[in-house]
DNA sequence: CGTTTTTGACCGGCGC
DNA sequence: GCGCCGGTCAAAAACG
């Protein structure tokens, strides 16, 4: 649907722009919905975490060229469901702060990051052990987020074609699917609304892009969300999941504050992605297929902020 | 004309 | 074994 894009770019400036919600609990586990693998996970874990900063500013796409940090997994996912199940859930809820304590979940894991190449054998190993039930198909990380946002189709830059839709459970919206168009890219993507704040589409990814950015700068980011939040897999329960509102005027000011924003929120010395802060933001574009990049600042995935869904909606 | 979306059918996993 | 459910396929339609 690009021409949605195309028409509805405005959305971003419409109405929301100038409204940010803030997570309170930012743990950005993802969730590496292994279904099955569960105790892989746990000895991988040690990758290092996305800069939150990169990592909202770039946009998940490029976050999916990386290798998912496993360590998210890490965490101390008291409910098996929460390995299975990808657990984005709960939508924001306002007022919540807590943002500090998600983000030490998240960001506390070892600060030895291993290098993406490093992450994806390990995961490759993985998955190609049997595990138990494994032997279903291979699944490959993923890692949702929320986005505030009225545009369900959020673009990140990425070409995706939608290759089916399905209602879902306890929602009145449905959820679609879409996968990566590059022949040789299997990351997928699914997108929803949450049924609890229709303003919020939970997207999650699934995979690594092995190609290069395609890069339509305005045309890619035009329809970025305005708000979001990171959903953290996992369920790993946390805290809170909450967001505040912060308003921002124009959008450039909003990065700004967003970078400062994060920065300090989440950047406690263990997000230090791969110790090399600045490094991240160079190797963007390097595109390494599995390197772990990440993420530039001019992307703008404007808002996303990372939530730690606690919850699951599907509950209700 | 080529690409993407739509949509119902199909398939495999999982719980009962 | 059966039914439910999530995810995917594929043919037709829509779109640029």
């Amino acid at each position: 649907m690009e021409k949605k894009q195309e028409e509805e770019p405005r959305t971003q400036n419409t109405k929301f722009s100038d409204q940010m919600m803030i997570p309170s609990s930012f743990s950005m586990t993802n969730m590496f919905d292994d279904s099955g693998m569960s105790c892989e996970f746990d000895q991988r874990g040690s990758l290092g975490f996305f800069d939150a900063q990169d990592f909202t500013s770039q946009s998940i796409f490029d976050l999916m060229q990386t290798p998912l940090p496993p360590q998210f997994m890490q965490q101390p996912l008291p409910s098996p469901a929460a390995e299975s199940s990808e657990v984005v859930h709960t939508p924001v809820t306002p007022n919540s702060s807590s943002f500090s304590s998600s983000s030490n979940e998240a960001a506390n894991d070892d600060p030895q990051i291993k290098t993406a190449e490093e992450e994806e054998q390990d995961q490759d190993k993985k998955q190609l052990k049997p595990k138990k039930k494994n032997q279903k198909r291979q699944r490959e990380p993923r890692f949702a987020f929320m986005t505030k946002t009225e545009v369900d189709n959020l673009d990140d830059g990425y070409r995706w074609r939608k290759y089916g839709q399905k209602a879902v459970k306890n929602s009145p919206f449905p959820r679609s699917y879409y996968r990566c168009t590059n022949s040789s890219c299997g990351v997928k993507k699914r997108v929803e609304r949450s049924s609890e704040d229709s303003s919020i589409v939970v997207t999650t990814y699934e995979g690594t892009h092995t190609h290069p950015y395609p890069m339509t700068p305005r045309g890619s980011f035009g329809i970025m969300p305005e708000t979001a939040t990171f959903g953290v897999g996992g369920g790993s329960g946390g805290g809170g999941g909450g967001t505040s509102s912060y308003i921002i005027p124009p959008v450039q000011h909003y990065q700004q504050q967003r970078r400062s924003y994060y920065h300090s929120l989440m950047a406690p010395p263990s997000m230090n992605f791969s110790n090399n802060p600045n490094s991240s933001f160079h190797r963007e574009r390097a595109f390494r297929p599995s390197s772990s990049s990440l993420i530039r600042d001019d992307g703008l995935l404007q808002d996303m902020v990372p939530s730690q869904m606690l919850k699951d909606p599907k509950e209700e």
